[in-house]
RNA sequence: GGUCUGGUAGCUCAGCUGGAUAGAGCAACAGCCUUCUAAGCUGUGGGUCCUGGGUUCGAAUCCCAGCCGGAUCACCA
C-alpha cells in the first residue's frame, strides 16, 4: 500500500473518531506539499470543516494530533489556515528507499499470460517517400506508448499498416520507368526509399511542366491537370496495377521492396521495431468483402452510380462513400479490412491507432463502421491523435520542400552531438574513437527523442533544428549527462570498495536533498501508472528532468564519496545508484538509450 | 457554417480529476571549476494564466458566452 492509501484511512478513522461521521475516500485529498512549508503530504481539511463545525486551523490540529498518536508513519506536523502539512518519518523514507533499490521491477506491472492485449498501431508509411520529420513524432511516440504500456502489464503487439499501393506509388514507378535509365540503389548508392522518392519529386516536376504547357496552349487549369499525359498514364498504370498485370506487379514488388530495405535501415537506427507488418494490398479485398457484407445486410445502401455509403447521420455525421462507383475501395475500406484481419490474428483487447490529429474524423467514423458490422472493438478503439510538427517559417509541406528528412536528421544531430563532446572529451581519460561514436549517436539521438517526446502530443509542436541542438537545460542530454555522472561515481565507489548497502541507524538524519530524492524515487509508480493511463510519455520524460534536475542539485550540495560517515556515505552511494537505475527505466520507456560514460 | 482542439513569462513548454505566493528551460544579468564529470550548480529580473460572466470557503484548472489560432467535414490517402 502507497503512503498515501495508508494515509487516506488514517485520516478516514481520524474524522471517524473526532467528528463522528464517515467520508468517503475521494472526500480526502492529499497532496504534495509546497516547497515552502515544513513537511511531505499534506491533507486539505477544508472538506471537513461543515462536519466539524470548527475553524480549519482547529480541525487541522485536532487530525494532526489524530495523526501523530496513531499513524506510525507520521512524526510531527504543522497547520496553516486549513492546510495540514504531515512530516512523515526519515524511518519511513529509508524504508521506502530500501524498497525501491531492491526491487528492479519498481513501478512496473507485471505482463504474463493472462495479461491483456493491447495493439499499437504506429508509423504506417507511404512507400513512395522516405520517412520525415512528421513520422519521426509518430514513430516516438507509438514505439513509446508501446513500452509503457507493457510497463503497465499489457501484453502489446506493434503492429505497422504499410500503404503499399495506390497512384501515388505508381507516380513514383512511371517517373523511373520514363526517367530512370534502371537505376538500383546498388548502381546510385543511394537509400532504396530515397531514390523512390527522388523518383516522385520528379514525377511532379514533370507533371507541373506538362500542365503549364497545356495552360500555355489555351487549356484551363483543372482540365490540364486533368488531362496531362503523365497523370493519364499513371491512372492508366494504377489500373493495370489492380488487374494484376503481371510486368507492373513484378516492378511494383521491386520497387517496394528497396523502400523496405530503406525503411528497416531507418527504423533500426530510430530503434523502433514492429512485431507484425500489414500491407494495404492485402488488406483492402478484405475491406470490401465486408463492405458489401454490410450492404447485403443493409447496414449500408447502394447509389444508382453503383457506389457504396454509410448513413451516419444518426449518430450526428455525415453520410461517408464506402465503395466507388466502380467498385474500387477507399482508404476507409481498407481500415475495415485490416481490422478484421488483425482481429483474426490476435485475441485483441484495445486497440491503439497512433495516427495525426487531422484523422480524427476518419476514425470516429472507423469506430462506427466496425460498430455496426458487429466487431465488438469497434466501439472502444483509440485514436491516439497526435498534432503536427510545425517549423519556425510557416508549416510543413511536403510540396514546399520545407519537409525535414528522419535520415538526415538523425545524421544531422550525431553530427553535432560529437561536436559538442569534442569540446569535453579531454576530460574523458583513455576513451576509444569507437565509444565516442556509440556516444555521439546515444546523445545525438537522445537529444532528438526527449525533444519531441517532452511534449504533450496533442499539441501542435514547433521543432527547431537549431534549438534542438541545444543540450542545456530540459533535454534529453541533460539526463543522459546526470547519469553519466551517477555511473562514474559507482564506478568509483566501486574502486575504493565503498559499501552502498543501507545500514542506516535510527540517529542520523536524513538531509533535505536526500529526502525529496526519495520521495521523488516514491512517486515513480504513480508516474507510470498516470503515463499509460494518459497516453503520455511527456509525462515520463517530465519526470525523468525533475529526478535528473533534483540529483544535480544534491550532487553540488552534497560529498557522495568523501562523506566521512560510513553509513551516510553508503546511503548517499545506494541513493545514487537508485536514481540511475529509475532514469534509466524511465528513459528507456522513451526509447532513449543512456551511455555509461560522456 | 457544423464538429474537434489549443491560447500560461520575450521564446519553447510544464501545471488542468478545483487548493496555499502560477513553475521549468532558453534568452539577459551576477556569482561558482585545486575537491565525486562545469553538457553542471546558485542567485536576480521577467505574468491581464486570451476576454467577460458564472459555480464556491477557494478557479490557470469546472460551466456558459465571446475573441484568436489549428485540424476536419472528398468517388485523396
Amino acid at each position: 500500500m502507497s503512503l498515501e492509501q495508508t494515509l487516506t484511512q488514517h485520516v478516514k478513522e481520524a474524522v471517524k473518531q473526532l467528528y463522528n461521521t464517515e467520508v468517503n475516500d475521494s472526500l480526502i485529498q492529499l497532496q504534495k506539499t509546497r516547497k515552502d512549508y515544513e513537511g511531505h503530504l499534506t491533507v486539505v481539511v477544508f472538506p471537513f470543516v461543515k462536519l466539524a463545525r470548527k475553524a480549519p486551523a482547529q480541525v487541522a490540529a485536532e487530525i494532526g494530533d489524530y495523526l501523530v498518536k496513531n499513524a506510525p508513519e507520521v512524526e510531527r506536523y504543522n497547520a496553516i489556515q486549513g492546510f495540514l502539512n504531515l512530516v512523515i518519518s526519515d524511518r519511513y523514507w529509508l524504508t521506502m528507499l530500501a524498497q525501491i533499490s531492491a526491487n528492479p521491477a519498481f513501478g512496473t506491472r507485471p505482463v504474463t499470460q493472462e495479461s491483456p492485449l493491447m495493439m499499437v498501431e504506429y508509423s504506417s508509411p507511404n512507400t513512395n517517400k522516405p520517412l520525415h520529420l512528421g513520422h519521426v513524432r509518430n514513430n516516438l511516440l507509438g514505439s513509446s506508448i508501446a513500452r509503457i504500456q507493457e510497463a503497465n502489464g499489457w501484453r502489446v503487439v506493434k503492429t505497422n499498416i504499410v500503404n503499399d499501393r495506390g497512384i501515388h506509388i505508381c507516380k513514383s514507378m512511371l517517373a523511373w520507368q520514363l526517367y530512370g535509365n534502371g537505376e538500383t540503389p546498388e548502381s546510385s548508392g543511394k537509400k532504396g526509399d530515397h531514390l523512390i522518392g527522388d523518383y516522385y519529386v520528379r514525377f511532379d516536376q514533370e507533371y507541373r511542366k506538362q500542365v503549364r504547357q497545356l495552360v500555355e496552349g489555351g487549356m484551363d487549369e483543372e482540365t490540364a491537370k486533368k488531362e496531362a499525359p503523365l497523370i493519364r498514364e499513371a491512372q492508366q498504370m494504377l489500373l493495370r496495377w489492380e488487374q494484376g498485370d503481371k510486368e507492373i506487379r513484378d516492378l511494383w514488388a521491386k520497387m517496394n521492396s528497396w523502400v523496405y530495405a530503406g525503411f528497416d535501415e531507418t527504423y533500426r537506427r530510430m530503434g523502433v521495431s514492429f512485431d507484425k507488418i500489414y500491407y494495404e494490398s492485402q488488406t483492402y479485398l478484405e475491406g470490401k468483402q465486408e463492405v458489401l457484407r454490410g450492404l447485403k445486410e443493409g447496414l449500408f445502401y447502394r447509389r444508382e452510380d453503383g457506389s457504396v455509403w454509410a448513413d451516419l447521420t444518426g449518430d450526428g455525421l455525415d453520410e461517408k462513400l464506402l465503395l466507388r462507383s466502380d467498385g474500387t475501395s477507399v482508404y476507409m475500406t481498407q481500415d475495415i479490412g485490416t481490422a478484421k484481419l488483425r482481429y483474426q490474428d490476435y485475441p485483441i483487447d484495445k486497440m491503439v491507432y497512433v495516427v495525426g490529429n487531422e484523422q480524427e474524423y476518419h476514425f470516429k467514423v472507423l469506430s462506427l463502421l466496425l460498430d455496426r458490422l458487429g466487431f465488438r472493438f469497434g466501439k472502444d478503439l483509440v485514436h491516439f491523435s497526435y498534432g503536427m510538427v510545425e517549423l519556425p517559417n510557416g508549416k510543413m509541406k511536403s510540396r514546399e520542400g520545407t519537409v525535414v528528412d528522419a535520415d538526415e536528421l538523425m545524421d544531422q544531430m550525431i553530427a553535432d552531438a560529437r561536436e559538442v563532446s569534442r569540446d569535453k572529451v579531454n576530460r574523458l581519460e583513455n576513451i576509444s574513437s569507437e565509444e565516442a561514436d556509440e556516444i555521439a549517436r546515444k546523445v545525438g539521438l537522445g537529444a532528438l527523442k526527449y525533444f519531441i517526446l517532452k511534449v504533450d502530443p496533442r499539441k501542435n509542436m514547433l521543432f527547431n533544428p537549431e534549438e534542438s541542438i541545444d543540450f542545456n537545460g530540459n533535454t534529453g542530454p541533460f539526463i543522459q549527462y546526470t547519469y553519466a555522472r551517477i555511473q562514474s561515481v559507482l564506478r568509483k565507489a566501486d574502486a575504493n570498495g565503498f559499501s552502498c548497502t543501507l545500514d542506516y541507524k535510527d540517529g542520523g538524519t536524513l538531509h533535505d536533498k536526500e529526502l525529496s530524492l526519495i520521495q521523488l524515487l516514491a512517486d515513480f509508480p504513480d508516474v507510470v501508472r498516470q503515463a499509460g493511463d494518459d497516453f503520455s510519455p511527456a509525462l515520463i520524460a517530465n519526470y525523468c528532468y525533475a529526478l535528473a534536475s533534483e540529483f544535480n542539485s544534491f550532487y553540488h550540495d552534497l560529498s557522495i564519496l568523501s562523506e566521512q560517515d560510513t553509513d551516510k556515505r553508503a546511503l548517499r552511494i545506494m541513493l545514487s545508484r537508485t536514481v540511475g537505475d529509475i532514469l534509466k527505466r524511465g528513459m528507456e520507456m522513451l526509447g532513449i538509450e543512456m551511455p555509461e560514460r560522456m
